[in-house]
DNA sequence: TTAAATCCCTACTGATTCACTTGGAATTAT
DNA sequence: ATAATTCCAAGTGAATCAGTAGGGATTTAA
């Protein structure tokens, strides 16, 4: 049940973006130092966020990445889904799964949905906004 | 964010255990077979939740697994714990991490201790009795 | 008393995923 | 022109997953 790198350092970085947002292009350079990131890395992440929309690129000296968006329209489900895929403990409770067995109903299933909704509930219910506010209040 | 397979067929297990709670002895086979799972493997995972005081064991012909303790004071999460180890998104939130950084206050890791609560909040408060009532009901 | 049914234990294994690294090409500000 | 950046594709060592293999020990039933 743990995330892989590919949702905490993308969160991270988009975290970057949100409290730099309205700055200007931010190079994935100083990002991947102050996170202490792979530069190369972070930038495979970055690319998939940014195919997904979710941020913008512009190439070239002084060059950079800015959110696409305003922080409190892109929610840290958004993030973690782009980058993880669905959230969810067990296949058989994700979108689009085959029926798990032959009998129509799986106790176990319901344990599953539960656990997928808590955690959705509370991804989807964070912005990248609610992050800055929060960073902020705590410095 | 996926439950391995060791947390899935080990509650599958024990919520068989816990249907035939009072009827002696479950010999593995019958639940590997109903539940389609690999015998030998689903050994390995009853042998943890034995080592860990949840199952008891009775050797030789008409031998078989039971729950330790009745139904409802075995929760979901004491056996996904059991299997899984520790439930938490990262590193950071998890009982005995070290610092994950310099700063005193990191944002992403309030995120990772909300995710982490609320999945603890659903399988904590969750037991075996549960699933049981739950599966009769809708039978 | 022997055979069958069961649990118990250790080790191995092929496939997949993780967390990068390598090595460049294209674009743009200075 | 040069340096700073993004963009792209491929390779890699280590770890984890989901078992399998091959036995040994214990108990019941015939």
């Amino acid at each position: 049940m743990r995330l892989s790198t590919k949702g905490r350092y993308g969160l991270k970085a988009m975290f970057e973006l949100a409290l730099h947002s309205g700055e200007g292009p931010i190079p994935l350079k100083d990002i991947a130092e102050s996170q202490n990131i792979s530069e190369h890395y972070l930038e495979q992440l970055v690319a998939t966020l940014r195919r997904a929309g979710y941020v913008n690129s512009v190439r070239g000296a002084q060059g950079g990445y800015l959110l696409s968006k305003e922080p409190k329209n892109i929610t840290v489900g958004d993030v973690i889904r782009c980058l993880e895929g669905q959230i969810a403990p067990a296949e058989c409770v994700m979108k689009d799964a085959a029926d798990c067995n032959r009998e129509s109903y799986c106790v176990t299933q319901t344990v599953w949905r539960k656990i997928r909704d808590s955690v959705n509930e509370v991804i989807d219910n964070t912005t990248l906004q609610d992050m800055v506010d929060d960073h902020i209040k705590n410095h």
